[in-house]
DNA sequence: AACCAGGCTGCCG
DNA sequence: CGGCAGCATGGT
């Protein structure tokens, strides 16, 4: 089918903002979206430069309204927020801050924050911490491969290796401590044991902590072993659209100290679109 | 070849 | 309580 995107949307940016790490740009110029056990091909029509952008992509109407639309977050007017945080900007008396976070706002224009699969984001930022980010995604491509289920291509897109589904709950409880330590994860393994173990028993539901208000969401995250502050803010922000919260990592904590302060709560229900900004450009 | 990476746990004071 | 060593492994 094919879809118009009238609001700020970068592809190319959004694989490489640290929020997602399956999905990549193909050598044939498309690029492939994968959540869960589905995956999203599209391809930019029409060159580069005319709004609106036209997209063709490889899914029904339905799955596109239905799901992928809500993924990418389309119903909200990214544009409008980045406006509003760029007038919280301008009210700063520190010009220094100020430019630092104006130009943040700038780079990551086409920026948005993903509507991610609650277990995924658990299990992914998981395997986060101390990795950069080519070391994640080879980290959870290990998991997909050795746990998850092949996906096959749709329509008239071919792939140019096979591609896995991120395993279930059911999937990743095959999997014992030793096996996922010789995957190469390392001491975060019991962690991942762990947060299938509560999932899988009931003990943690993700669909019911949806309705949990942020700070019970977040304390409810952290039950899990090896889910501390930053993780669960990953969590609550990719995995349930909880925008306000701010995940701190090394380089969100090098921004603070560079803009003399804690910049993010001025921006209040925005605060976790404009760390993803300063994220971005910091790691650009 | 050292040093770092979208940190967390357990222990020490 | 706050502070901090130790941690497994792949990038740069």
């Amino acid at each position: 089918m094919r879809a118009e995107i009238r609001d700020e949307f970068d592809p190319d940016k959004i694989i490489r903002s640290g929020q997602c790490f399956r999905s990549r740009k193909l050598d044939d110029g498309t690029w492939m979206f994968l959540s869960t056990d589905r995956m999203l091909r599209m391809k930019r029509e029409g060159g580069t430069d005319p709004m609106p952008a036209v997209y063709e992509i490889s899914c029904t109407p339905q799955e596109w309204s239905g799901f992928w639309s809500g993924y990418f977050d389309l119903s909200r007017n990214y544009a409008q927020i980045r406006q509003i945080c760029l007038e919280i900007i301008d009210d700063r008396t520190d010009t220094a801050a100020a430019s630092f976070l104006r130009n943040a706002a700038a780079e990551g224009c086409g920026l948005r924050i993903l509507r991610q699969d609650p277990w995924e984001m658990l299990i992914t930022f998981i395997l986060s911490q101390r990795k950069n980010m080519p070391a994640i995604a080879l980290s959870v491509e290990k998991l997909c491969r050795a746990y998850g289920h092949e996906i096959k291509a749709e329509g008239i897109y071919d792939l140019p290796s096979a591609v896995f589904s991120f395993p279930s709950p059911d999937e990743l409880s095959c999997a014992s401590e030793p096996d996922l330590r010789a995957l190469g994860l390392g001491y975060r393994a019991p962690y991942v044991t762990d947060a299938a173990q509560k999932v899988c028993s009931g003990a943690l539901d993700l669909q019911q902590a949806g309705s949990l208000d942020d700070e019970a969401l977040y304390q409810t995250l952290m039950t899990v072993k090896g889910v501390g502050k930053k993780v669960a803010d990953c969590i609550c922000l990719f995995g349930y659209g909880r925008l306000a919260r701010v995940p701190v990592d090394v380089w969100i904590s090098r921004a603070v100290t560079c803009c003399g302060g804690n910049p993010f709560p001025a921006f209040g229900p925005y605060a976790g679109i404009m760390q993803q900004y300063v994220f971005y450009a910091m790691t650009k």
